[in-house]
DNA sequence: CAGCAAATTTAACATTTATTATGATTTCCG
DNA sequence: CGGAAATCATAATAAATGTTAAATTTGCTG
């Protein structure tokens, strides 16, 4: 579909996004263990909370979710979303225990890492060790970020700062804004990923397409004014620590 | 803010709490970097968002805040608390830059881990350096554990559950449970943790203690009632990975 | 292309939580 | 001990969001 998708078959050539933070030294040191790959449809169940991981994942394409039950309703509760280029479950690695799902919410392709061999690599370079452990920690100050929107913005600001958060890391993701994004989310995706209902989310995906925000419809979300979005949203990117090379193009 | 040079004995016996994860022998590896102690009245800023840290902290006494602008209203919003055994925020040893302010919430005791011995010792021992790593994820487990509070649980669960989370790292810090826990949070912090207002906290530590579970008054928390509490809340303690021998009394 | 299932939109209404304001209580200091 | 400031409690009201249900659209599959 995309020309992104073709470097992504060759593991010699670095991905986008935020295995950026690695340097092409060391992503040479990781690709050779990511020798297996999968595919998932949409809303699929990948590794189940609770689980004891033996190897984590790299999404390559698609998007996966991280899910938990919800407080109180029917529905589950996603507390993080991963992008290509972005590892899904690193945190198994030290932690091994799973405390969330991870499931598929779009056609998703993964390398899957083995903890044994990373260990062995990570053991004989403490500057890769490094680089991974600040990638689990770019998640972490995303996970701080989603507890403040969640908690203390309302639904128009938050879900305008969401999309804003998809188009940021969609944009690292590919390399480069674009002013239209492939989005495989549904309503009630959007819902559970800002605690919202997805009727509330209806009303408000009109407003913002009212406001000349931005459209979210056939599997895009159409960015008209990403000034106006980020503004709604109160939008700064700094928390997602996207790497240099990202940010000029 | 006064300062205390420590000499290594003061540090040789290892802290209850989350530096439980380490051995005996990996925290007389940690102990000889905590030099210098610090010590915070209440409503400190310890360190500001945007600062660049080459140090990070250990909390030996009392409570901290990670807190940061709230989205819409005057308010601070809490993205994390950190209890006495717990780094505060070691994340900034491989991030450098602050997401978020560090703010204490009482009298507080704090040692000081400089990041340059620090990346010495943690070269030469990558078990101890997998440790920590360890240690930054239980945070962000905790974080999302937040994250599906603060989106998915209705006031009353949600008070109880943030409740529930205090009294068992309390409990953790002081290596057994109590039943009147040393609380010096005011209805206006547990509403920037929780997302709610300060009157509607109020409202809900009433019904908390109508139920019988548990009352928050003149800086302690009673818990009347913890099976009760934890089922309002809904809660269970996975999440916070509590170390084997906190466990096991 | 028909027909079905899923997803979205809309409306009416219910509930939860926020806001504002005021009085009561506690805490802190001199 | 007294008085000021902070904190907490409560009430009345407003606003935001949830709930339920039905109509509409979309997308898919045969």
């Amino acid at each position: 579909m995309t020309t992104e998708q073709l470097n992504y078959n060759d593991m010699s050539v670095k991905p986008s996004g935020m295995v950026d933070h690695l340097s092409d030294a060391q992503w040479a040191k990781v690709a050779p263990l990511l020798t297996q790959h999968m595919h998932y449809p949409p809303s699929e169940v990948i590794s189940r909370r609770g689980d004891f991981l033996d190897h984590s994942l790299l999404l390559l394409d698609g998007l996966i979710a991280r899910s938990v039950p919800s407080g109180q309703r029917a529905r589950n509760t996603f507390v993080a979303l991963q992008f290509p280029g972005e590892f899904v479950d690193l945190h198994a690695f030290p932690l091994k225990r799973l405390d969330h799902d991870v499931v598929s919410l779009a056609d998703t392709r993964v390398a899957i890492v083995a903890h044994e061999p990373l260990r062995e690599l990570l053991n004989g370079d403490v500057e890769l060790a490094r680089k991974l452990w600040l990638m689990t920690l770019v998640d972490a100050s995303i996970h701080r970020h989603w507890v403040m929107r969640n908690s203390a913005m309302r639904a128009l600001a938050r879900v305008a700062n969401f999309l804003s958060e998809f188009d940021a890391r969609m944009s690292a993701a590919f390399g480069m804004e674009r002013q239209s994004l492939p989005f495989s989310l549904r309503q009630t995706d959007i819902a559970d990923a800002t605690g919202l209902t997805s009727v509330h989310v209806s009303r408000t995906l009109r407003e913002l397409r009212e406001h000349g925000c931005c459209t979210v419809v056939g599997g895009k979300l159409l960015i008209h004014d990403r000034e106006g979005l980020h503004k709604v949203g109160m939008f700064e990117a700094a928390y997602l620590y996207v790497p240099q090379s990202e940010m000029a193009p």
